[in-house]
DNA sequence: ACCTGAACACCGTTCAAGT
DNA sequence: ACCTGAACACCGTTCAAGT
């Protein structure tokens, strides 16, 4: 839920809401991508009824996990905007979009799925894109991207190498950033 | 399975497979990528326990599926390491690659995941391995391609760009040119 | 208002019993 | 040998009943 008529919460509604996220983040930090919202509901003491009061589904709680990495991914796009290097900003943008899905399951798999549940990460992706087009119009004044991207090839493409550096044995740890400059050298105009 | 101890099935048991696979395919072709195996044995009209018997699990009837189309991909791939001209056998095994995975996504499924089930697509993804280290190894004499790029980069590279052309709204016909040409720039020298 | 947990449908997986 | 389907555990989702 998204709690359209109150900004706060009563205080034990949002000590559950808490538990309920810290169980879910307890379990995607274990590796265990399914979110079953019955176990969550065992781990946090809750009943299955109040993760549902809670979060829609299992993408909206993706999207409340995610929120925080989301944010901070935007002030990174925000930073990258206002670089007075472009190509510098260009890569920056896409290294940290690369970076915090790694980092954050729960991000990636919001910014790979186009629909979204909640209000508020609807407004974070068009802010993300908003800042995303003012770095590829940047670049492209610049000459130093191709003409033909635009906000929405970065996320897919970005969400495309979280794949590919995922998909791989564990032990590479050199594929982040091989990837990262084939996908900036492919960019290029 | 695999059958290790006989060659071909017996007759009735061939149709009871044959008919699994047909309500798998039915299944993906329908969108639906859950493979429930419950639900694929009631539309084959078998028991549940006969699913198993065959398939070892959702992951190696994952693997059944995808032998056709693993087969024409390694095909392809077996045309390109033979092309004269190598620059253009590592586009058409790049572009081959996510052409096949984007019509099937069984394929996509069983590229995306290191670990297999069945020996049989072990033994293709090795000739798969093979065939690509030819191309990869012509391409870089003939000074067409990055000197740090291993076969397992291009299965990787590549089932992340089927995720990134699939992760995008239905309608952009463009998206998998454009990301191909994309890829196929960053992987030069 | 908010929370609980029983209830139902469904899926994964196993295994004793049938042919 | 091969197949069946009941059985058990688990998860998604809803909703009447509690506080």
């Amino acid at each position: 839920m998204d709690y359209p008529f109150r900004v706060t919460l009563r205080a034990d509604s949002a000590r559950v809401r808490a538990r309920m996220l810290a169980a879910a983040r307890a379990r995607l930090a274990a590796g265990d991508m399914e979110l079953p919202l019955n176990a969550i509901a065992k781990d946090a003491g809750v009943g299955v009824g109040t993760v549902y009061r809670h979060f829609a589904g299992r993408q909206a709680l993706l999207e409340s996990l995610a929120a925080d990495s989301y944010r901070a991914l935007i002030a990174e796009a925000a930073a990258a905007a206002d670089n007075p290097d472009i190509a510098d900003g260009l890569r920056n943008l896409v290294r940290a979009a690369l970076r915090r899905q790694l980092a954050d399951p729960a991000l990636a798999a919001v910014l790979s799925t186009p629909e979204c549940q909640c209000d508020e990460t609807l407004a974070l992706g068009r802010e993300l894109g908003t800042l995303t087009m003012r770095v590829l119009d940047r670049a492209r004044k610049a000459g130093v991207i191709r003409a033909d991207i635009v906000p929405d090839d970065v996320r897919r493409l970005t969400c495309g190498l979280q794949h590919a550096v995922r998909s791989g044995g564990d032990e590479d740890g050199t594929a982040i950033d091989r990837y990262l400059d084939v996908l900036l050298r492919g960019l290029r105009p």
